[in-house]
DNA sequence: GCATTATTCTAACTAATGTTAGACAGGTTA
DNA sequence: TAACCTGTCTAACATTAGTTAGAATAATGC
């Protein structure tokens, strides 16, 4: 009998080599993109040979949404979760640093998910690109909302534009997959750092401009 | 004889075939990346044969890796023209903002090739990374000293570390090929809203933070 | 017109890719 | 023991990849 619930007809438990797929996969398309990952190469890591992975997954394309569309989920669940944490009634500016801060912990302490995500999105089969979008969408709809509660609580500049700021953060988070290493700074400091500049400004106060 | 210079056996001359295969590749490169960017697709893109692209290259890697050191010195160039363009002593923040503008005006209109660059650079075979990553340390130490005379002339606040800043700088800038569309704000709209976020701040000035 | 050079094509080669069908071993159930 | 299911492997398939050698075409120089 299976060890799966009665429901499916496929395993899809967390725990087996289900599981284990995903997370060679997600660290090899981190690395290395959807292209040149081949089912060879994740069977190789996994110590079994390419056809067996059918056993889990339809296709290769299923086998890296499955992986890409939970990389986001991931990252809003970490957001989600540090914002329950917060106190109820808290700043709307002291919760966007802690939304900073769970995103780059997301990001990169066990992140290979949401790498994936960044790192294969443009190279990806068209319909695939299409559904990620919706998923994409919801986070979004996070951030529309946090920068949005701090706009109504009147935290937020007149002349900054609510769209360019969520850009600009999404930006300055996502592209530290690009240079980010071991022995930088964490994500606590970088999301300190990050919050510090765009909100307060990297200019000298009282200067001319 | 060959219309080429004295100099080279292979043609090399900026307004022939061998241009317009780099200017159809990066498109395509910019759009497909690397992987998924075959000579046949370039080729077809061209009106010629896959073979025939050897008589200008002597391998693919070789194609895109022009390409892809074209995209940062065509940055650069932008970045450094607009520079020569600013008055002597100008205020260094007002260096900054120009720069920021000549950048996102070089990726964005005709820049295929900066765009391949940083579509492709993650998948791109090893070798070639650590090559490229000179050409783009090249263009790092242009922005390091921007920001380093903004530091010297007390422009920049005193917890604002440089290294961050050019961080949430090319963060910001270089995202925006994940979501900029044709009827998108400007280069130059965005620009300015970009500095403005970056060295004003984005919270509300008097705010209780 | 002839020889030479520049450019492109043809046609193939090898290696690698995603995918599939069927065999095999091990355990489970009856 | 016999039937069955699970998980894996074998071995191949068609396709596509980068690349190459040599033939074919077109332009140029004398």
């Amino acid at each position: 009998m299976p060890r799966s619930a009665a429901k499916s007809e496929k395993p899809d438990n967390n725990d087996g080599t289900r599981r284990q797929i995903l997370d060679q996969t997600a660290k090899l398309l981190r690395m290395n993109g959807y292209a040149s990952t081949s089912l060879r190469d994740i069977a190789a890591a996994m110590g079994m040979k390419a056809g067996s992975l059918y056993y889990y997954f339809a296709s290769k394309e299923e086998l890296a949404e499955t992986i890409m569309a939970e990389g986001i989920e991931r990252v809003r669940d970490g957001v989600k979760k540090a914002m329950a944490a917060q106190p109820e009634g808290a700043d709307p500016l002291d919760n966007i640093a802690v939304a900073i801060k769970a995103h780059l912990q997301a990001l990169h302490v066990s992140g290979d998910y949401a790498s994936a995500n960044i790192r294969c999105f443009a190279h990806v089969p068209d319909e695939m690109k299409l559904r990620m979008r919706k998923v994409r969408k919801r986070y979004e709809a996070d951030w529309r909302k946090l920068i949005g509660t701090a706009r109504e609580a009147g935290r937020l500049a007149d002349d900054v534009d609510d769209d360019a700021l969520r850009y600009v953060l999404f930006g300055a988070m996502n592209w530290t997959l690009e240079w980010l290493r071991r022995d930088n700074p964490s994500p606590e400091q970088l999301g300190e750092m990050f919050f510090r500049i765009l909100f307060n400004g990297a200019a000298r106060a009282g200067g001319k401009s």
